[in-house]
DNA sequence: TTAACAATTAACTTAATTGTTAATTGTACT
DNA sequence: AGTACAATTAACAATTAAGTTAATTGTTAA
């Protein structure tokens, strides 16, 4: 299940642009949905798709959670696209 | 438009799979068909899906309508991703 | 022009996704 | 305990997506 629910958490422009917020560092689901104009719910099931495709990963810290990014599930969809644009190592 | 529709053709397991079968080179609607189990009609559409996002392209000859892959539209998803991974050509 | 075939488009159904508001959980503080 | 705050989960409405069957568009050949 890991490039299906990878490419799906990739495949929403909220979802992405949490990602690119989350480049800077970790940061509280507050000061995430800050950037946003719906509504914290909203962003709070936003998280838990990225959560659930490990994009993200989560810690408490007292009344906060934090998020913080985890790129290595992306190595998956590297390897994909590069596989499908030809195999260039065996040229 | 691009990266959104981009993204959103690969996060279905049929048009990956589609993907994967022209990496073989062009193949006519009707063999593409052939390899699901769907009905031709979902076929073409998740065709036509793939092609708005322009990752394949397609051309008549006589009956037959043949689809190739077009790989150019993923360079876009490489950089995004790199990009997210930490622009490691600062360091 | 008519028949036959390849493929798409149309109309419709069902399932999944996204958003909202309201209720709930977890933590800190007095 | 009780209040306040951060964040999630629940329940519902609305939109989008994917599948089916049936009808339509192109093309070839009799």
């Amino acid at each position: 299940m890991g490039l299906q629910n990878t490419l799906r958490a990739l495949a929403d422009p909220i979802r992405r642009e949490i990602l690119s917020l989350l480049k800077a560092g970790p940061m509280s689901a507050g000061d995430i949905c800050s950037h946003f104009t719906v509504t914290a719910a909203a962003v709070s099931r936003h998280l838990s798709v990225l959560r659930e495709a490990d994009l993200i990963r989560d810690h408490r810290e007292g009344k906060f959670i934090y998020y913080e990014l985890n790129t290595s599930v992306l190595e998956e969809i590297m390897l994909w696209i590069t596989e499908l644009k030809g195999d260039k190592d065996d040229a």
